[in-house]
DNA sequence: ACACCTCCGTACGGTCCCGTATGGAACTGA
DNA sequence: TCAGTTCCATACGGGACCGTACGGAGGTGT
């Protein structure tokens, strides 16, 4: 077996960049921190201090992994299925299952440093944007697609928050889960999918 | 001129939680360190360490502060509405005008410190069930108000979220505000107020 | 084999915070 | 007024992290 996290002899700076996400994942922004970071690779700062500046750069080097990666996913996602009503009945469903929040609840978390603001302000306004779309396709007007996009965002990060803070609110099993979500889409204005 | 938050000769248990909690809105969990929030008082940690064994109890002292204080603010906004109608109307617009949310903020942000989770498990249940009994005297079954009212919150902490990270996403002006809380009361089945 | 550049470990100083120890000021009551 | 209690400032040691300095090992080309 060839050593794979310990014992490596050289990292490259994309390396570093996944490990800093993987501790944004996991302990936060404030868990990417210079000695923390380096250690999970079993290396030193003085590895990290070569291919980044400071600290900032590898936060900012994380965000930016997170950011393009997960654009590309939800793209790979939702880009093969056709109808926007399926679309959004997909997407949804996610936050009731994934565990990929993570990351955004850790952005959400530190919404005001000023690393984070540009990236999560980006996200959010493409993400509502999106959705915004979507509804007009269901042939809302903008302004109410607009605002359709809003709360329906507004509840998916409240959704996600609720889900780490209060696990025992939401429905615990499938049925339940799947129950709620054609009221939640049914209250945005989103019909129940014939079953089928 | 008497001094007030400088100079103070001595101060109380309660001067402490209060300086603690401003410090937890202003900053967050984190910044309800010791020694910043003595300094906050014109004070050094001594003082801090006769009143709290430790940093924890500072902390816990703020938190059941906030618990307190803030139900009864509740309590005492919405008790003199009768109708229901009325209530969630008012409920829901304090999320649009209000700045009160920074604590909210806060304890979502740290969410996982051991703190602070059964505080805020314990908010968020309460609110999710005074709004489900809400929901009932609007005439929906137990089930429906349930979902109705996990729904209700995940919006209004969602929103709470957008205000602070993407603020431009948000109605600007005070006729866009009440439009767009019109069509999140539909959407989340209660018809607008009848004018006047 | 040699110099060279890339990458990294170690050591150091600095900041911010926690928690303890201790002496002394400020108030209290008799 | 004076002893006793309450409250607080100062000083100290420890831990986690940042950033810098520097030397040395690892690869690379010739």
């Amino acid at each position: 077996m060839a050593e794979k996290s310990a014992g490596q002899r050289r990292r490259t700076r994309s390396d570093w960049a996944a490990a800093a996400l993987r501790a944004l994942a996991e302990g936060g922004v404030a868990a990417v921190a210079v000695e923390p970071v380096a250690a999970s690779l079993g290396a030193t700062k003085g590895s990290v201090y070569w291919h980044f500046p400071n600290r900032e750069a590898l936060l900012t080097a994380a965000l930016e992994l997170w950011e393009t990666e997960h654009t590309e996913a939800v793209i790979e996602l939702l880009e093969p299925i056709a109808e926007p009503l399926a679309k959004l009945r997909t997407l949804f469903s996610a936050v009731l299952e994934d565990t990929d929040n993570r990351v955004l609840l850790a952005l959400l978390a530190s919404a005001e440093d000023p690393v984070v603001a540009p990236v999560l302000g980006r996200v959010t306004e493409r993400r509502i944007g999106y959705l915004a779309t979507l509804f007009g396709e269901l042939g809302w007007t903008p302004t109410q697609s607009r605002r359709r996009a809003v709360l329906a965002y507004a509840a998916y990060v409240g959704q996600a928050q609720l889900m780490r803070s209060s696990p025992k609110m939401l429905p615990a099993n499938k049925v339940g889960r799947r129950a709620y979500l054609d009221d939640a889409l049914h209250a945005l204005g989103v019909p129940p999918a014939s079953k089928g």
